[in-house]
DNA sequence: GGATATCTTGTAATTAAATTACAGATTGCG
DNA sequence: CGCAATCTGTAATTTAATTACAAGATATCC
């Protein structure tokens, strides 16, 4: 794992001093990687052998050492670190860390994904008779750009955003058709009873949710994020965002199953719309 | 510059003993960002000060700093670039490659975004008596999650997704309200139409959208993002992505903007969703 | 509530590492 | 061949990092 990352995952078992530390690390890491042991000590208002033993307690050898992986860090051009918007922020303070902490979700992301997983999920996909999206609240959303994806598979696709809806679909499933549950938290009850129920009626449940969490058990397949979100800003915001990712593979996946002939049907989709647009060429001159 | 390239190229302005201290660190770089000044010289049979020299003529402060821009070249170079899906690739490749195109998608967006015009959008949201979200398509996912998000601050805001509603919405806005309008192209001729009836209509109009296209033009302010897109999936992925955390960034903008006391309102929010959700701790016993 | 144990933190001493200064060696060139 | 310029290594110096230890803070147990 990524220094940096390593730093914000244990900021709660340092102690006072060494999250002095931490938090002048991570305020200007491209000046650390510059400084003496003893320059870094004065910044953060600490003595030389508390930053020692800072650098130890993250697993290096000592203060050249942790330099080291720091720099490593840096040099992905990756400053990913998932840091909190705070009050004081400035316009362009909150833009990078957003950005930068969305940036840092997706590797994580990423990371955690099951591939295996997510080509069972493809599978079941491509040879399902119907195809439904569910969500509610900020996964509402996800689920109705899932629709948009696959609605140009010319597959039949729905997806609905409320909860009676929801429902009265489930209820009506068939064995062959695949339930796309979508909840970060994989805590709301009304979404676990529709993954129940579209069991029951013998379709296969798809959970985009947390591993361990109730509506993963209703499922026949999970596909688990594992993204940490900012629970100080009360909003879903990453997970959000690596739910749509997770969709774009899904989808992709799904046209690269069906094959080359499959891609010109997306392409004459995408030209349908031309009528609906202005000419790139007519509105250049 | 790559040191390690830097030290390829420049084999030939090295003396004999350089050279052999090049030919050390090309043949185990990893070992070397490890070894003290000592044990590289030894290795390469030369003495400390030579190593140092070496160092030097690398346009680098010394040893330790040299080894600090060693540890930043063999990190691995260039992970997030934008890579294409292929027809052959696997579940892993295109895994990978959708949340690597997507990571680097963010990171243009990021250096593209004007923090400025972020700011002034940050600034009419705040002071808006109603707000609209409108978008098409892919895009009115978008606008849906932005409705969701700004719905918890307690604005009356409105999303549509049905051109119709978007007009008759539009034809009756009023100074003092906000319009956003989201279109990647911004070649979508029924959101132009939407932006201009909103604009003779004293609105304020945000575009979330290229920023040479027509939409822009009708706008008020731009937000443009830049986001390379992969049309060889015929789908939009990244652009879709990039707009939604630029939602983010404006109601993270807009909550700061509110104070810390608002932000008690977003927990109360957040908290109202309890009765609908399994507990946490009912659920790990 | 006080005494003891544990954990933090800093000061001072020690050790290790890197750099500099200098001198001997080598190479190039007239 | 000999002078000059450039390399290269040894030893001294400086700088940086680490360790050992003690004082202070905090928690724990009777």
């Amino acid at each position: 794992m990524n220094v940096l990352e390593k730093i914000v995952n244990s900021v709660n078992n340092f102690s006072k001093s060494e999250r002095k530390v931490a938090d002048v690390i991570l305020a200007n890491p491209q000046t650390t990687i510059h400084s003496s042991i003893a320059a870094l000590a004065k910044m953060a208002d600490v003595s030389e052998p508390t930053v020692n033993r800072f650098c130890r307690r993250l697993d290096t050898k000592g203060f050249p050492d942790f330099k080291l992986h720091l720099a490593q860090s840096l040099a992905n051009g990756t400053p990913y670190v998932n840091r909190h918007v705070e009050e004081e922020d400035g316009p362009e303070a909150y833009t990078a860390k957003i950005f930068e902490s969305t940036m840092a979700a997706l590797d994580t992301a990423r990371q955690h994904v099951d591939i295996n997983t997510v080509n069972r999920a493809v599978d079941v996909l491509t040879q399902a008779k119907k195809i439904s999206f569910f969500g509610l609240g900020a996964s509402a959303s996800v689920a109705h750009d899932a629709q948009n994806k696959f609605f140009r598979f010319n597959v039949p696709v729905v997806c609905f955003d409320d909860i009676v809806m929801q429902r009265m679909s489930a209820i009506n499933s068939a064995e062959g058709d695949v339930v796309v549950c979508i909840s970060h938290t994989g805590r709301t009850k009304n979404l676990c009873d529709i993954a129940a129920i579209a069991r029951e009626n013998d379709a296969t449940v798809i959970g985009i949710t947390a591993y361990d969490s109730p509506l993963a058990k209703e499922c026949t397949l999970v596909l688990s994020l594992d993204v940490p979100e900012d629970t100080d800003m009360y909003m879903p915001m990453a997970s959000r965002v690596a739910q749509l990712v997770l969709i774009d593979i899904l989808a992709t996946g799904f046209t690269l199953r069906r094959g080359s002939k499959f891609r010109e049907n997306l392409k004459k989709v995408k030209d349908s719309l031309r009528g609906s647009r202005f000419d790139k060429k007519d509105f250049n001159n």
